[in-house]
RNA sequence: GCCGAAGUGGCGGAAUUGGCAGACGCGGGGGACUCAAAAUCCCCUGCCCGUAAGGGCGUGCGGGUUCGACUCCCGCCUUCGGCACCA
């Protein structure tokens, strides 16, 4: 019998199937294929617990297919562009580059590591120019159909650093970075015309149906947004102004008794001038300009201002008064809204306070006191002339055709998506290939004279775009005029790089096109794409999107680039607040380190333990620590042996995604050196189903291991009586 | 508020189609080996009553369908996740 020696078994085996290439894929069109795919990783620094857990189950199920005979392709990449090491770079003074590549070849280590079965020959990594060129490439297709074009739009934006921030950069209304205030401000940006494809990713979602998960689709639903309705235009008394709404409830028309229209809305400071409420209706607007969406979505009370002027309901003739009020969108239908409080709980409370009549036309089915609150159903009509007597559906219906013949309003789809803003005033992303020239405007970079290369001599002073400052990149010629012009500095969001990834996975090292439509023939659509939830909109829809866009340009031919989509769960740690600990303990933090350590004498060995005369809060100001740290920090401090800490985390623990700050993590390269990668993929594989999370026990890996250990005991045990014996696939059968 | 997912032993969780509930692991108990310990191996381990044979109760709660329900239907409760003034 041999002891189980998983180092030596790991490494063995993995210097032969890279000898071997025993994972290299190609095409084979009398094989059945099947396309498994993982998220590809940001290379961050090393691999994380929830990374093991995605490529464990997507190796598993490569290799049993595989053993099955099917064909597969089972790539692995790099989402390589993006902030964090641009970061570092202002942070530490290293270029985003080294940083990135460093991470890759660490990560790769890991991975290959692991054991996952993947084929590096297809290795991908978006920071290249030779990935990134088609990036800049499919670019120019879409401004070509129309789908790219550049406008202005709303940022937020931070006056010190001159730079635009992502919400999540947003703290508390102010810079992440540097503590300023942020403004919101328009610049001119590129987007991309997702909006025209609304309708499609949401028709095709029915497709999707049986095979992703229903929290995904319906997430993507609501992302999407379509609502059914109509668009309503309302004359203003005294002047040629028309405020126009959008309503998915034409049937309540006959119950609008106000109107209220955005801040933001082009009307609302011009309604009011020459009117007593004009400095009323100017503090109103002034106010709400200037917050911060993040500060705007704290105001939770409705609040409004009546601008002095009134709208004609088009259908009825009444006089509507209309306000300026907090609570309508801006980025939403036309910015404005036709109040109905009778039937609509948000107008409800607003017409409340402010005295505003209440007018109920749809008959609710009991007893109903419109005083107190609004009966928001479909129903029978009243109070609504010719109307009444209908019921909403055909009401709607009704009501719309009445507004079409008089030509003040017409039947509306409205959606929820906008378009997608891909501009970053950033370095590290994909340079957008277009020239601004003073005669010619704006002119794409000519195919052949892609890429354009990210220039690599910059400097990261976190203050503006780098790009900005490197004359040499951004002086250049008109490619029309030969004049000249000068470069965009935007780059392109790192999720245009994730869009199409997929693809090139089928022909990665193609110089001549993104990819060959005979090879993504082949292997698309993707089979069974695994990741995480919180791709659930973005990533995914915008592979959806781009999977459209390039079926139209007949560059492949699938409409839906993933089958099959499993979420994998969460790996969570569970761990104990420092207060926990104490509370358990009955020990109170004005007591002394002694008087600690004594009780966890009850738990084990702590011999080493380092006992000071202080109290345990005194030690625990001077170590930095707070009550709601991890217990694990102060049982480091105090040199008490972490396994103790175990029995605590397991018994009284909280559950948490592993996460530095919490400092719940498991370090994979540890566990690797106590356990082998086999233990912890079989412990990871087996602790619970791949969609749902699971918590992370030091006694559940032990147990993984003893099996293992088992197994190999078992067959090592028995190997002499095998030695020799012949045997088939068909005994083998005949045998199970 | 709306949408989604999930509630099974002391714990993580099995039971893919309505057919032996609790696989496997952790923890617990007992034993073997050992001077002893660790490691390893074997047996037991849902709850209650009973010395035992045996019996009763059990998949969040209350109903229903069925020869048969963790699984299907109706109504509730709890927890977690997503979206959130979307007109």
């Amino acid at each position: 019998m041999t002891e189980y020696n998983f180092r030596q078994i790991e490494e063995t085996i993995l210097k032969k199937w890279e000898q071997t290439d025993i994972f290299k894929s190609c095409e084979d069109k009398k094989r059945d294929k099947f396309y498994i795919l993982e998220m590809f990783p940001y290379p961050s620094g090393r691999i994380h617990m929830g990374h093991v857990r995605n490529y464990a189950i997507g190796d598993v199920v490569n290799r049993y297919l595989r053993m099955k005979g099917k064909n597969t392709l089972h790539p692995m990449g790099w989402d390589a562009f993006g902030m964090p090491a641009e970061n570092a770079a202002i942070k530490s003074g290293i270029h985003p580059a080294k940083w990135t590549y460093e991470n890759i070849d660490y990560m790769k280590k890991q991975l290959k590591r692991l054991g996952f079965s993947y084929d590096w020959d297809r290795e991908i990594t978006t920071c290249i120019p030779e990935y990134y060129r088609w990036n800049q490439w499919i670019f120019l297709k879409m401004l070509e159909k129309g789908i790219a074009y550049r406008k202005s739009a709303v940022v937020n934006w931070c006056p010190h650093d001159m730079t635009v921030l992502a919400n999540e950069q947003v703290i508390e209304g102010r810079c992440w970075r540097c503590d300023t205030p942020v403004v919101q401000k328009e610049i001119p940006s590129w987007f991309l015309r997702i909006t025209d494809y609304a309708e499609i990713l949401l028709d095709d979602l029915e497709e999707l149906k049986d095979n992703w998960p229903e929290a995904v689709l319906t997430m993507q639903k609501n992302w999407i947004g379509k609502s059914v309705g109509a668009t309503v235009r309302f004359p203003v008394e005294n002047s040629t102004a028309v405020i126009e709404v959008f309503t998915t409830r034409p049937d309540t028309l006959y119950g609008v008794t106000f109107m209220a229209i955005a801040p933001e809305h082009s009307l609302s400071l011009e309604l009011s001038k020459g009117t007593e409420q004009e400095t009323d209706v100017e503090d109103f607007v002034q106010k709400y300009l200037t917050m911060s969406t993040r500060e705007r979505n704290i105001v939770e009370e409705k609040e409004g201002v009546f601008t002095g002027r009134y709208a004609i309901n088009p259908l009825t003739g009444e006089r509507i008064p209309i306000y300026i009020a907090n609570y309508v969108l801006w980025g939403y239908g036309t910015g404005a809204i036709m109040a109905v409080p009778a039937h609509d709980e948000r107008d409800h409370e607003f017409a409340k306070k402010y005295s505003i009549p209440i007018k109920p036309v749809i008959q609710p089915p009991e007893e109903w006191d419109f005083g107190e609150k609004a009966y928001e159903g479909e129903g029978v009509l009243i109070n609504s002339d010719g109307f009444d007597g209908l019921h909403s559906a055909q009401a709607k219906e009704k009501i719309t055709q009445l507004l079409e013949e008089k030509g003040i309003g017409e039947k509306t789809v409205n959606f929820r998506l906008r378009d997608w803003n891909i501009s970053r005033q950033r370095y590290w992303g994909t340079p957008i290939p277009v020239v601004y020239c003073d005669s010619c405007g704006i002119v794409p970079v000519p195919e052949e004279q892609l890429p354009v290369i990210l220039p690599e001599n910059v400097q990261f002073t976190g203050m503006g775009n780098p790009l900005e400052k490197n004359e040499e990149f951004v002086k250049t010629e008109c490619p029309k005029c030969r004049r000249e012009a000068r470069r965009e500095t935007d780059t392109m969001d790192t999720f245009v790089d994730s869009s199409w990834y997929f693809l090139r996975y089928c022909d990665p090292k193609n110089e001549k096109e993104p990819f060959s439509t005979e090879k993504t023939d082949y292997w698309m659509p993707v089979d069974l794409y695994i990741g995480g939830i919180e791709h659930a909109v973005l990533h995914l829809l915008y592979s959806r999107f781009f999977t459209k866009f390039l079926k139209e340009i007949g560059l492949v031919n699938v409409k839906e680039p993933f089958v099959k989509l499993l979420t994998q769960g969460m790996v969570l740690k569970k761990w104990v607040k420092i207060e926990k600990l104490l509370e358990i303990l009955h020990v109170s933090s004005d007591d002394s380190i002694e008087t600690l350590i004594g009780k966890l004498t009850f738990y084990g060995d702590i011999t080493d333990a380092k006992v000071e005369n202080t109290t345990i809060k005194e030690f625990m100001e001077k170590n930095h620590l707070t009550l709601n740290d991890n217990a694990k920090l102060l049982f480091d401090k105090l040199n008490i042996p972490q396994n103790i800490l175990r029995e605590f985390e397991e018994k009284y623990g909280k559950s948490d995604k592993m996460s530095k700050s919490k400092h719940n993590t498991v370090d994979p390269d540890e566990m690797i050196k106590k356990y082998g990668a086999d233990t912890i993929r079989l412990y990871i594989l087996f602790a619970a189903p791949p969609h749902s999370s699971f918590d992370w026990t030091d006694s559940g890996i032990e147990g993984a291991h003893r099996f293992l250990k088992r197994v190999w005991n078992f067959v090592s045990e028995k190997l002499e009586e095998i030695k020799g014996v012949e045997y088939s696939r068909e005994d083998f059968k005949k045998s199970a």
